[in-house]
DNA sequence: AGCACGCCGACT
DNA sequence: GTCGGCGTGCTC
């Protein structure tokens, strides 16, 4: 037998096949093995068996040894290996690192191993207890009990009566000692605090339509608080009972552990958790009892959609729309993408879900390709928190030159003297700063793209990022002719100043990158905020998702224009996303909601669909406008990065790049929407000096797509790197 | 990715 | 003459 077997070293050098014999070894397609490779023995993985090999019998080694007594991928996996390495172009070694924890490369798993003492059966226990001296009281308290339990910890046991009392009895042969493999189990606290629930009506519907369509994708979309967590959990609770097993995707998991709470809750340890919060042996053991079919419900972020489940029979993704889907490292992977490919493999449904569905999946349910179901009211009717919109450029006008509106403030002071909660939204992201005027609320804009231009400091120029057309920064605004221009982007802590001020008695709390490093910091700030231990939280992004504050009746938004202006095709979708999500942390529980949403420009129609929870009318708007300007879904967005140290090798690569693409280009120019060669719009960027290649294609054209991605690798040298990236989220 | 093989400059 | 620089190429 001779063993196909991909070396486990993430280079296009040793990115094939090399066959070893197997010997009298155990060794299955899927089994990591270790091999010899020139003169040192490193890790592989078998991705398929046959009887003979075409090269010379001297030059075959021998596989050295099998790594696991199981193989670590399914037929499954294998096949998605190679679906993923040929559609993101990467070796087959680095997709199948995506299918095992990293923790289990170079033999860094380490099973846990528990000492168990075992009630010796042989024996009677009348019989073993005339053995034991009546004064020994330790001893027999310690039998009585292992008569009890049969089988107890070690550990555990010798801390209640003592190391001696424990090897007295052993001594006696009336207990043994094994080593029992056991599983760190992540949450365990969170286990079996399942609630019946009974389903409301359009739960029900929700679920029998899921059940019932011949379409593979069902989106699901319900509105914040409208109850999609019970459908899926029932979902999974029907597709358990069925014999078959389970994937729930969440983003950022890390901030939502009501989730896995909920999960936990329910199913117990048929669940497992896969995130990066998570110990590498936490991490391994879980992996491990999905794979051996101890588990199987898998619930996690992006990385889970690789758990190594067999038979699936859903995979629900949560919150669809949130940008970590989309892996950002190489291969840059798109959840959804791998997500199909599992339920087509499986023959099982997919379930989308979002208060605020992509503007692609909205399309795509519209267009009937996939199945739509809604749920346009809260559970038990309770109505969405009422929005305020503050003019922001009133305020100015009347003198207002703080952070806060009058209604901002009066809103803020009512309820603190009511002993409720207010969050404050800081609507900021990235580091790239918009210029805008405080008059009217101009924001400067490509006279191309439709994209608000980035301020550099360099040069003091005005930057297309997605054309990389240079303007002079303006010395008045175009629209009024005002001198006040801004360049947006204020800090938390100066927000929490001013409050203080305002609020010399509230208790404030203030979560950013800056105050949380770690991911435990934010679990912990909003686990505070949560049970009131502040009464206004300031914060950005982060503060957006996940948790019930059920005291929080009043959320403030500050620039909720600002996200508008950020030079990405999605800003007006991620603005409406965001508001949307924001607005519905107010007034969860008994107490009606408020939003103060501030703006400069309190016209704008997404700011109007947001405030009128009106996904509908801004979907409308916004695929109009993007079928108009040629952007997703109407067409791909590709853009080539070429990275290096010394800034001429970049230069060098990124022209050779361009002209064997603009080969590409000239006999398909009808293909392409766009074309062109740049300055990365950040140039420099951890000592690498950054230029690219953009260009917008048909959509769904995946020959082309696949021979720009050929073209542009093949100019791959070892001074430069070249990274693809599709549709990008920002383009810094 | 590593490591050997291989062809040109300054050393005991 | 030899030690060693790291450029090129191979690993079943």
């Amino acid at each position: 037998m001779i063993a196909e077997v991909i070396v486990d070293i993430t280079n296009s050098e040793v990115d094939k096949v090399f066959d070893y014999k197997v010997g009298n070894l155990n060794v299955e397609a899927g089994s990591r093995v270790s091999v010899p490779f020139g003169n040192r023995k490193i890790e592989g993985l078998v991705i398929s068996l046959k009887e003979k090999s075409e090269l010379s019998d001297s030059k075959i080694k021998e596989v050295a040894e099998v790594l696991d007594d199981f193989p670590a991928l399914t037929n499954e996996c294998l096949s998605l290996v190679n679906y993923i390495s040929d559609k993101y172009k990467v070796s087959k070694a680095a997709a199948i690192r995506l299918f095992l924890p990293a923790e289990m490369r170079r033999g860094r798993v380490s099973e846990k191993q528990v000492e168990f003492v075992l009630f010796n059966e042989d024996i009677a226990f009348e019989d073993g207890l005339k053995l034991i001296k009546a004064s020994a009281k330790k001893q027999i308290a310690a039998y009585f009990e292992l008569n009890d339990r049969k089988k107890l910890r070690a550990a555990k046991l010798r801390a209640d009566y003592g190391n001696s009392a424990v090897k007295g009895l052993l001594d006696k042969g009336l207990v043994n000692i094994s080593k029992v493999r056991v599983c760190r189990l992540p949450y365990s606290e969170m286990l079996s605090q399942n609630k019946n629930v009974n389903l409301m009506p359009a739960q029900e519907r929700a679920i029998s339509s899921v059940n019932d369509t011949d379409k593979t994708v069902t989106l699901l979309h319900g509105v914040t608080g409208s109850g999609k967590t019970e459908v899926y959990l029932e979902l999974i609770k029907q597709v358990i009972q069925s014999g078959k097993t389970a994937i729930m995707l969440v983003p950022e998991i890390s901030l939502t552990p009501q989730m896995f709470k909920q999960l936990r809750g329910r199913f117990n340890e048929l669940c497992a958790i896969i995130h990066s919060g998570l110990s590498a042996g936490e991490r391994f053991d879980e992996w491990w009892r999905l794979r051996s079919g101890e588990a199987k419900i898998a619930i996690g972020a992006r990385s889970a959609v690789f758990a190594p489940l067999e038979n699936v029979g859903i995979i629900i993704i949560d919150e669809e729309h949130d940008g970590s889907y989309e892996s950002e490292s190489t291969p840059r992977y798109s959840t959804m993408d791998i997500a199909l490919q599992r339920a087509i493999h499986n023959d099982c449904k997919v379930v989308i879900g979002s208060a605020t569905p992509s503007v692609e999946s909205y399309m795509l349910a519209k267009k009937g390709e996939y199945n739509l179901i809604k749920m346009p009211e809260r559970i038990n009717k309770r109505p969405l928190p009422e929005v305020i919109v503050a003019d922001m450029r009133q305020e100015i006008r009347r003198g207002n030159n703080s952070f806060f509106s009058s209604a901002l403030k009066e809103e803020l002071q009512s309820t603190l003297q009511s002993g409720n909660q207010a969050i404050i939204f800081l609507n900021r992201r990235g580091f790239s700063q918009q210029v805008m005027c405080r008059e009217c609320g101009y924001v400067a804009k490509c006279t191309t793209c439709d994209v608000s231009l980035n301020y550099h400091r360099a040069g003091d120029m005005l930057k297309c990022h997605y054309c990389g057309t240079n303007y002079k920064m303006l010395t008045a605004c175009p629209e009024c002719g005002s001198v006040h221009l801004n360049l947006i982007g204020t800090g938390t802590q100066k927000i929490v100043d001013e409050l203080i001020k305002l609020f010399p008695n509230a208790r404030i709390a203030r979560m950013d990158n800056d105050t949380t490093r770690n991911k435990e910091g934010h679990y912990k700030i909003l686990q505070a905020f949560a049970s009131h231990n502040a009464d206004i939280l300031v914060g950005t992004q982060m503060i957006a998702k996940g948790h019930d504050f059920p005291h929080v009746t009043l959320v403030g938004i500050l620039d909720a224009d600002m996200s508008l202006y950020f030079s990405d095709y999605r800003s007006s979708e991620r603005t409406f996303q965001l508001l949307t999500q924001v607005a519905g942390r107010s007034g969860r529980a008994d107490d009606k909601g408020k939003v103060v949403l501030q703006t400069y420009s309190p016209s704008n129609p997404v700011l109007r669909y947001a405030m009128n929870y009106d996904y509908e009318g801004f979907f409308e708007r916004e695929i109009a406008l993007r079928k108009a300007t040629d952007f997703p879904p109407f067409a791909l967005i590709i853009r080539i990065m070429i990275e290096a140290t010394e800034e001429q090798d970049a230069v060098d690569t990124l022209k050779e790049v361009f002209f064997a693409l603009k080969e590409v280009h000239e006999n398909e120019r009808q293909q392409f929407l766009f074309f062109n060669k740049m300055k990365s719009p950040i140039k420099r960027l951890k000592n690498k000096f950054r230029y690219q290649v953009l260009m917008r294609i048909k959509p769904n054209n995946e020959e082309l797509r696949k021979r720009i991605y050929e073209v542009a690798l093949a100019c791959k040298n070892d001074k430069s790197i070249i990274t693809i990236e599709e549709n990008p989220s920002n383009l810094s």
